[in-house]
DNA sequence: AGTCTTTGTTACGGTTACGTAATGACTTGG
DNA sequence: CCAAGTCATTACGTAACCGTAACAAAGACT
């Protein structure tokens, strides 16, 4: 995939916009990259994994698992083999949101 | 330019994790969309017009404004014309930054 | 058993962001 | 020349987030 960079700057740029303009529940850089991860990161995915990952701190993590459980695009599930860790699972309502995402994102590029 | 929803998704999610990864000044997706507008829309860009184009109040703008130009990325000019108004001026750091981040991108976009 | 390690969460203090409402500076129009 | 309107900012209360440190729960190891 070929991508010039006033290319890479202008589809940014109509992403971020018209994501305000459709006042999507509005997640912070973190919790994007979480999401995304979780959904296109081959399992399993557990807090510290994640953040190992995404650079991030653990305390990060779990509050941005709260925020996205609380969404309902994601949940959490304990590891019967390792009941210390949990193991975070996607959601219907989380694919859907993606896909949504990733329309926006698809539209916008063919303007491009 | 194509992209499929998924092709999308994976673009997105190597930037953010990546841009998460080199510690990037972290700015929130307002800040990013308004530095990028004012990047790439055309002048003049006043509060109330990037308040109106991005969906925001105005007070978030000014505040992204404040954050945006101590990183030294824009600064503002106040407009002789009406000097009520203040225009909002790209500086040469914000387009380095812009540039690097569109670098990333356009990094990301080859290995989709 | 008991200690040490690991895992995720919570507590705490501080920072940053938001939106509504009030304010100050300036322009406009009668 | 003054009242009304417009522009950006500040004030204020609230909510969200961060990182460090303390914590409880579970496993590992002797």
């Amino acid at each position: 995939m070929q991508l010039s960079p006033a290319q890479a700057m202008e589809l940014w740029h109509r992403v971020t916009v018209e994501a305000l303009n459709q006042e999507l529940p509005d997640l912070s850089a973190r919790q994007i990259a979480l999401l995304l991860h979780i959904y296109l990161a081959p399992p399993p995915h557990t807090v510290r994994g994640l953040s190992l990952d995404l650079n991030m701190s653990k305390p990060a993590v779990t509050r941005a698992l709260d925020r996205l459980s609380a969404l309902g695009y994601l949940k959490r599930q304990t590891d019967m083999a390792d009941r210390r860790s949990i193991l975070v699972k996607r959601t219907v309502a989380g694919a859907v949101f993606l896909r949504d995402f990733a329309d926006l994102i698809k539209g916008q590029a063919r303007r491009v």
